[in-house]
DNA sequence: CGGGTTTGACCGGCGC
DNA sequence: GCGCCGGTCAAACCCG
């Protein structure tokens, strides 16, 4: 499947993601430095401060298809769902369920199209695929980079 | 029962 | 400083 992307002119960084031996190298601008998380409990609600030390890469595409959860292989887990003022349609946050991975992942879908599906990726996951990518090649034939970093 | 989803609240950044 | 906007948390809930 490699030479999909090898076709387009910048090959996707997320394909990192899936081929975890081999082309993960390339993509290593910004240190994946993982948010540290400051829990200070005192008293009252939880407060997380998450100190953003590197940049964690972050890479957009979209896809046709009338479901939002695309199944890459991963194991997602949402944990939020909102809004956004430009679109109709709620935005579904989720995250990599693997521990110590924190790669999230953002869905989202066209006020225009319907059918249309953006999702977005942030960050490079440090452990190998569970499932089969067949699904997911399939998807990968139909999709088109919309940005990257 | 355990793990994933739901859902409202909370929090930080930014613009006015 | 306040309020909008976007992102995240976490408790309850749901489903295998």
């Amino acid at each position: 499947m490699e030479e999909l992307f090898q076709n387009g002119s910048s090959y996707a960084p997320f394909l990192s993601l899936t081929s975890h031996q081999n082309l993960k190298s390339e993509f290593h601008q910004g240190e994946e430095e993982e948010a540290s998380k400051v829990i200070r409990s005192e008293g009252s609600s939880r407060s997380v401060a998450v100190k953003k030390k590197g940049k964690k890469q972050r890479f957009a595409f979209q896809t046709r298809s009338q479901v939002d959860i695309l199944d890459d292989g991963y194991r997602w887990r949402k944990y939020g769902q909102k809004a956004v003022k430009n679109n109709t349609f709620p935005r579904s946050y989720y995250r990599c369920t693997y521990g110590g991975c924190n790669v999230k992942k953002q869905v989202q879908r066209l006020t225009s199209d319907q059918e249309v599906v953006v999702t977005t990726y942030e960050g490079v996951h440090s452990h190998p695929i569970e499932k089969s990518t067949e699904n997911f090649e399939h998807i990968l034939t139909q999709m088109q980079i919309y940005s990257s970093f």
